[in-house]
DNA sequence: GTCTATAGGGGGATAGAC
DNA sequence: GTCTATCCCCCTATAGAC
C-alpha cells in the first residue's frame, strides 16, 4: 500500500514530478499543462524540471512508462488471487482515477494523438497492449473456472469492457459519478450471467 | 446529402471555418490547434478568423453548436424510419468520424475538460444530453416493437453503447479500424438477443 | 541539484488601412 | 471582409552562477 501510494513527501523529486505530471495530463490533457504548473506544485523552479526531463516529451514518456510499471506490479501482486479479485483490482485503476476526477492516460493521449510525439505514442501502444493482455487473461481464467459468463471471444469482451470504463470516466465528468458506478455494476452483472 | 455534406467550395467562410475547426479539434484536441492552422487551410489571414469568431472559445462554442444542429437534423430526417435504420444512422455519426481518423467531439473535450471555458462546457452538456435522449428513444422504440432485446434500463443500455462507441474511436486509433467494426458488430449482435 | 535570467518561438488578440 | 503589422503573454528550453 505504501509502495503503491506513497505520500508526496516520500517521493524523490523525479518521481514527484512524474506524479504531478500524471495528474495534470489525466485531468487537463498533455497540451494543456506547462512546466510552470509542475514547478508550482512541486516547489522547484521551472528550469529545474529540465534537469530530470530534458523535454516535455521525455516527461510524457516517463509518465506512460510509470503506468506500465504500476500495471505490471498490480498484475504480479494479484497473480495468486481468484478472477473476481483480479477483476476488482483491474477496475480499481479506473475507480481511483474517477475518485480524483481524472480520465485514463490512454484516453487523454489518444484523443490528441496526432499532436503527440512518436516516442510517447510508441510507449502508449505498449501500455494499451499490456492493459488488454491482463484483462484478457483475467477473463479467460474466469471463464475456465466458470465464475464469469460471456458469449464473445475474450479479446472482444475485453474490448467492450475497456471502452466502457475509458469513456465512462470521460462521460461521468459531466453526467456524474453515479454513471461510472452504473457502468461498473452493469459489467459485473453481465459477467455473472 | 448535399446539405449534410457540402463540399468546402459550397460553404460560406464562417461555415468553412467551423468545419476546419471541427476537424482539428476532433483529430488533435482543442488545445493543440491554432488559428494559424485554420487560416492555412481556409486560405484567409489569421486575423480574419477573428471577424467571425472573436475568441477561440467562441469558435469552440460554434463547433459544438453545429454538432447539436446536425444531430437534430439527423434525428428529424430519420423520425419515420424503423428502429434498426435509426440505430444505423446513429452509428454512422461514429463511423464517419472513424473513416476520417477522428474521435468524437465529446470525448476530446471531456478529456481536457478543466482547461475548457465554461461556455463550451455548457454547450457540450447540451450535446451529450441530446445524444443520450436520441439513443434512449431509439432503444425504447426497438424494445417496444420487439426488434431489440436487452435486459437493463434503456438509459443504462444507452450508456454502455455510447461508451463503447466513444472509446472505440479512441482505441482504434492505435489498435486499428477492425476494432471499431468489432465493437459495432458486437453491439448489434447483442441487441438481436 | 537548484537557482535566476533570458533566449526564441508561437499563441490569441487588436488596430487600422483598404 | 480581408489584409498587414504588431502587441503582449506564455511556452519550452538553455546558459551559467551557486
Amino acid at each position: 500500500m505504501k509502495q503503491l501510494n506513497p505520500t508526496n513527501a516520500m517521493l524523490n523529486t523525479r518521481d514527484y514530478i512524474i506524479r504531478v505530471g500524471t495528474d495534470l495530463i489525466c485531468s487537463r490533457g498533455f497540451n494543456a499543462f506547462s512546466f510552470k504548473d509542475i514547478s508550482r506544485e512541486v516547489g522547484i523552479a521551472n528550469a529545474s524540471i529540465h534537469y530530470y526531463f530534458a523535454t516535455k516529451t521525455d516527461l510524457g514518456l516517463a509518465v506512460v512508462q510509470a503506468h506500465i510499471k504500476e500495471l505490471e506490479k498490480l498484475k504480479e501482486n494479484n497473480s495468486e488471487r481468484d478472477p473476481w479479485t483480479k477483476l476488482n483490482a483491474f477496475f480499481n485503476i479506473y475507480c481511483n482515477a474517477q475518485a480524483d476526477k481524472r480520465v485514463c492516460i490512454a484516453g487523454t493521449l489518444l484523443t490528441d494523438l496526432p499532436s503527440i510525439d512518436t516516442p510517447i505514442r510508441d510507449e502508449l501502444n505498449k501500455l494499451v497492449t499490456a492493459i488488454f493482455a491482463w484483462l484478457i487473461s483475467i477473463l479467460e481464467e474466469g471463464r475456465r473456472k466458470k465464475v464469469f459468463y460471456f458469449s464473445s471471444a475474450p479479446r472482444t469482451k475485453a474490448l467492450m469492457i475497456i471502452t466502457n470504463l475509458m469513456a465512462g470516466l470521460q462521460i461521468s465528468r459531466i453526467s456524474g459519478v453515479q454513471d461510472f458506478e452504473l457502468i461498473k455494476n452493469t459489467i459485473i452483472k453481465e459477467l455473472k450471467g
